[in-house]
DNA sequence: CGCACATAGATTTTT
DNA sequence: TCTATGTGCG
C-alpha cells in the first residue's frame, strides 16, 4: 500500500538524496550549493574549489530549484517513486532527472541566472564548465559575463535614456588619458601640477563613489585644486558625451545611474535576474556594489564568492569593505567558509598561512589540506638577475628532462619590467615560454590606429579617435589646423567631423580646406564600404585607401612585425565574423574594447608561463617561481613608504604562494640592474615571514642577515656559467653513501638525480631530516 | 608643417 | 633602460 511519508520524512529523504547527488562536494561546499535563496557570502580560500561550487550551485538550482530547503508538502508519491526516493537517499540508485521530477521546487529558467566574474577568461571558463555539465543550450542561456560586458549589454539597450547613442564607443584607459591631456591643454593647466594619470585616478575615484562633477565640485568646498579636478572631470564627461563614448568606469556608473533614475528599467532587470552570483567579490568597488545591490534588491538572492586575503586591487578602488561588511549590508546573510584546499601541499599552505597571518585586516581563515608534507620551499639568492633566471632555466630543464611539461612551470613577478632577464635566458636556453600581459596586442600603435579608423567610421562624432588618425599617416593636417577646426566646432556646437567635412565653409580653415575635405571624403568612402563589405575586406580597403599600409611599409625596420600585427587583427576580425550570427563593425569594436591580456592565455601550449602576480590570480601550476623577492621590488618601494599598502603586497605574495601545487621557489638577486643602475636590495621581508623549517636555502653564499651583504664574486654572464667560478667539480656520491654537509651536518644519500650537468641529491640528515640539495652548491664531503 | 635629435622623465598592478 | 615629450631647423 502507498505509504505517504510525513512532511518530515519527505524532507529528510529529499535532503539525503540531494546530498548523495552532490556527494563529490565537501559539506561546506554542499551547504553553499543548497542555499540558493537569500544573501550568501562564500569565503573561499585559495584552491578551495570555488568555481566548482559556483557551477554546482547553478546546476543544482536549475535542476532542483530550492528543493533542499523548501518546506512544501510532500507530493503524492507512488509506491515505486517512494522506493526510488529511498534508494536515492542511500545512494543505492542515482537518476538525477527522476529525482528532479519528484522533488524540484520552482527551478528558475537558465536566463534568470546572472553570474558575474572579474575577467573574460573566468567568464568563458564558467560557461565552458557549465556547458559540459548542463549541455551547450542551457549554458548558452545563462548570463555569465564580466561586470563590464554585462553593463554594456544593458546600456546598449537603454543608453538613449541617458542621452547616449545606442552605439556608444568604449574608451580604454589610454584613450581616457589622452582626453585628459587635451583638456589640460585647453584649460592651460600644467600637466606637472595636474599629472594626467593622477587626474584619471581622481576621476575614476569620483565615479567609483558615484559622484557627479557637480557633487565633486560641491565636495571640494573651495579647495582650489579639488575644484580644478572637479572641473576637469566635468569637461571630461562633456567630451565623452559629445563623442558618444563611455570609459570603463562609465559602464558601471552609468548603469547604476540608469537604474537609479529609471525604476521601471531597474524593475525589468530585477525580474529578469532572479539569481545573482558574483565571483571575486573582494575585487569589487563601491559602484559595483551599488549595481549588485540594486539588482538584488527585489529578491535578495545574491551569492558572492570571495577571499579577503586575495584582495589585490585596492589601488584601483576595490574595497575589501564589500566583503567584510556583507553580513551588515545584506541582513540575514549566510556565511560559508571553504577552507579545505585541493591544490597545494601542506608545506606550501603552511608557508602561505604564516605569511598572511601577518596581516591584521582580515576575516581570518586557515587553509588545510589532506596532502600532508610536500617539498620544502626553495629559496635562492642568485648573484644577479641573469643568474636568478639561470636557476629557473636549470630547474625547468631538469624537470622537463624527467618527463615534465614546460607548462607546469610559471614565473611570477611584481612588475612586467622584470620579465626581460628571464626571457633572455630562456631564449638562450631554448626554453619555450609565453608571456601573459605586458604590452598588449590592442595597445600597439598600429592596432590602436586602425581601431581608431574603424571607430570613426562607426561613429564620426568620436573626436578623440578622429584626432588620432586625421594625420596618421601624414596628410598635412597639423596640430594647428586641428585646433582651429576644434574651435570652430565648439563655437558652432557641431562635431569636429562635420567641420572637417565642410571645411571650405569656414574662413579660418581655408588654407587647409582641401586636405581636410579629402580626408572627409575618404572616410565617407570607407563608411560606405563598411556597409557592404565583410570586416576583413573592410580592413584591406581601409589600409589601401587611407595610405596606412604604405606608411607602415615605408619603415623597413618595423614593417615586418607591424604587418604581422595587422594580419593578426584581420584574423581576429575573421574569427569574430565567423563566431557571430550578425557580425557588425560596432559589435567587433565592442568585443575588442573589453578584451584583455588574460584572454589570450592559452593553457594548452606547452611553454613556461610568465606573468605578473596580479595576472596569476585564479590560476595554478605545479611549480611556481617568484622572482625579485627583494625589498623595493616586492614589496615595492611605494608600499614601503606607505605602510598601509604593505598588507596589499602581502596579499599579493599570498596569491603567488597559493598558485603552486607542488613546488614553490622564491628567488632574489644580490645585485640587479634597475633603472639603468646596479641595485642591491635586501631580501624581501616576506621571506622572513615564512617559518625557516619550511624553507630550503639553495643559495650559493651563506645566508645573509637582513641588512648585511658580503663582497660579491663577479657575476657570470650567462646562466650556463652561473656556477661559482671557484667551484671545482664536486665528488659524486651514490645512494647509501654517508656524507657531511657544511650546514646540515651528517647524512645518508637517498637518491642522486642527474640534472643538466649537476646532480640533485636527496639526503637523510641525522639532525634536520630529509632534504634535497644540488651537488654544486652543497659541497658535500664523504663522511 | 614635419622631421630629427636631445633630453628629461618615469617606472605597479588592470576590468 | 626605455619612452615621451620638447626644440630647433629645413
Amino acid at each position: 500500500m502507498a505509504s505517504i511519508p510525513t512532511a518530515e520524512q519527505y524532507r529528510q529523504l529529499k535532503r539525503a538524496a540531494l546530498e548523495q547527488s552532490f556527494a563529490h562536494l565537501n559539506p561546506a561546499q554542499r551547504q553553499a550549493v543548497f542555499q540558493i535563496n537569500g544573501p550568501v557570502l562564500i569565503l573561499a580560500g585559495a584552491g578551495s574549489g570555488k568555481t566548482t561550487v559556483l557551477i554546482n550551485r547553478i546546476a543544482y538550482m536549475l535542476r532542483y530549484g530550492n528543493a533542499y530547503h523548501s518546506r512544501c508538502e510532500p507530493p503524492r508519491l507512488s509506491e515505486e517513486d517512494l522506493r526510488f526516493l529511498r534508494a536515492a537517499a542511500t545512494g543505492a540508485e542515482r537518476d538525477d532527472e527522476r529525482l528532479a521530477a519528484l522533488i524540484a521546487d520552482n527551478p528558475p529558467y537558465p536566463y534568470r541566472i546572472l553570474a558575474i566574474t572579474f575577467t573574460n577568461k573566468a567568464a568563458d571558463e564558467l560557461k565552458e564548465r557549465l556547458s559540459s555539465m548542463l549541455g551547450a543550450e542551457i549554458a548558452a542561456d545563462i548570463a555569465a559575463s564580466t561586470f563590464h560586458s554585462a553593463c554594456v549589454r544593458i546600456l546598449r539597450a537603454e543608453a538613449h535614456l541617458l542621452g547616449y547613442p545606442r552605439s556608444f564607443g568604449i574608451y580604454d584607459s589610454d584613450d581616457s588619458q589622452r582626453l585628459i591631456k587635451e583638456i589640460l591643454r585647453d584649460f592651460n593647466l600644467d600637466d606637472k601640477v595636474y599629472p594626467p594619470r593622477t587626474m584619471a585616478n581622481a576621476i575614476g575615484a569620483a565615479k567609483d563613489a558615484l559622484y557627479t562633477p557637480e557633487q565633486l565640485l560641491a565636495e571640494a568646498d573651495g579647495h582650489p585644486r579639488k575644484e580644478q579636478i572637479a572641473r576637469i572631470y566635468g569637461e571630461y564627461q562633456r567630451r565623452l558625451m559629445t563623442s558618444g563614448a563611455m570609459d570603463f568606469d562609465d559602464l558601471i556608473t552609468n548603469t547604476v545611474r540608469l537604474f537609479q533614475s529609471h525604476p521601471d528599467v531597474l524593475e525589468k532587470y530585477q525580474r529578469r535576474f532572479r539569481y545573482i552570483m558574483v565571483d571575486e567579490y573582494q575585487d569589487t568597488n563601491r559602484a559595483q556594489y551599488a549595481l549588485v545591490s540594486l539588482l538584488a534588491d527585489a529578491h535578495g538572492n545574491l551569492c558572492v564568492v570571495g577571499d579577503d586575503d586575495q584582495s589585490i586591487y585596492r589601488f584601483r578602488g576595490a574595497t575589501i569593505e564589500n566583503i567584510l561588511g556583507f553580513e551588515r549590508q545584506f541582513e540575514g546573510a549566510m556565511v560559508v567558509r571553504l577552507e579545505q584546499n585541493y591544490r597545494s601541499t601542506q608545506i606550501i599552505l603552511d608557508a602561505a598561512n604564516h605569511l598572511i597571518s601577518h596581516n591584521t585586516e582580515r576575516k581570518g581563515k586557515t587553509l588545510f589540506t589532506e596532502q600532508v608534507g610536500g617539498e620544502l620551499i626553495m629559496l635562492k639568492a642568485a648573484a644577479d638577475e641573469m643568474a636568478e633566471a639561470g636557476y629557473i632555466a636549470e630547474v625547468v630543464e631538469a624537470a622537463v628532462r624527467q618527463g615534465g611539461r614546460y607548462a607546469d612551470h610559471a614565473v611570477l613577478y611584481r612588475m612586467n619590467a622584470q620579465s626581460g632577464s628571464v626571457e633572455q635566458v630562456f631564449i638562450n636556453a631554448g626554453i619555450p615560454y609565453r608571456i601573459v600581459g605586458g604590452l598588449r596586442f590592442y595597445e600597439r600603435k598600429e592596432i590602436k590606429d586602425l581601431l581608431a579608423y574603424l571607430s570613426v567610421i562607426e561613429n564620426p562624432a568620436d573626436a578623440l579617435r578622429l584626432k588620432r588618425i586625421i594625420n596618421e599617416p601624414k596628410r598635412g593636417i597639423g596640430d594647428a589646423t586641428v585646433a582651429t577646426a576644434s574651435e570652430v566646432a565648439q563655437t558652432l556646437g557641431i562635431s569636429l567631423y562635420e567641420v572637417i567635412a565642410s571645411a571650405d565653409q569656414f574662413a579660418p580653415l581655408s588654407r587647409r580646406a582641401r586636405s581636410l575635405m579629402d580626408f572627409a571624403r575618404m572616410m565617407e568612402t570607407l563608411r560606405q564600404a563598411a556597409d557592404s563589405l565583410p570586416l576583413p575586406a573592410l580592413l584591406d580597403t581601409l589600409l589601401a585607401e587611407s595610405g596606412y599600409i604604405d606608411h607602415i611599409l615605408a619603415d623597413k625596420q618595423s614593417a615586418m612585425t607591424r604587418m604581422e600585427n595587422i594580419g593578426e587583427l584581420k584574423n581576429t576580425m575573421a574569427r569574430y565574423a565567423d563566431s557571430t550570427d550578425q557580425p557588425t563593425l560596432s559589435g567587433f569594436l565592442e568585443e575588442v574594447a573589453l578584451y584583455t591580456a588574460m584572454d589570450t592565455y592559452d593553457a594548452a601550449a606547452d611553454a613556461v608561463v610568465m606573468m605578473t602576480l596580479h595576472s596569476a590570480k585564479g590560476l595554478e601550476f605545479e611549480s611556481v617561481y617568484i622572482i625579485g623577492m627583494e625589498e623595493g621590488i616586492f614589496p615595492g618601494n611605494q608600499a614601503i613608504v606607505a605602510p598601509d599598502e604593505i598588507e596589499e603586497e602581502r596579499r599579493l605574495c599570498y596569491v603567488g604562494f597559493t598558485r603552486a601545487k607542488k613546488r614553490l621557489h622564491l628567488l632574489r638577486a644580490r645585485q640587479r640592474m634597475m633603472f639603468g643602475q646596479t641595485m642591491r636590495n635586501r631580501p624581501s621581508r616576506f621571506i622572513g615571514e615564512v617559518p625557516a623549517q619550511l624553507i630550503e636555502d639553495l643559495s650559493t653564499e651563506p645566508a645573509e642577515f637582513f641588512g648585511g651583504w658580503q663582497p660579491q664574486r663577479p657575476a657570470p654572464s650567462r646562466f650556463t656559467g652561473s656556477r661559482p667560478a671557484t667551484a671545482q667539480k664536486p665528488e659524486s656520491f651514490m645512494p647509501g653513501d654517508a656524507v657531511i654537509h657544511r650546514v646540515f651536518g651528517r647524512g645518508t644519500v637517498l637518491s642522486a638525480t642527474d640534472m643538466g650537468g649537476d646532480i640533485l641529491y636527496e639526503i637523510a640528515f641525522d639532525k634536520v631530516g630529509t632534504k634535497k640539495v644540488m651537488a654544486t652548491f652543497a659541497r658535500l664531503q664523504r663522511a
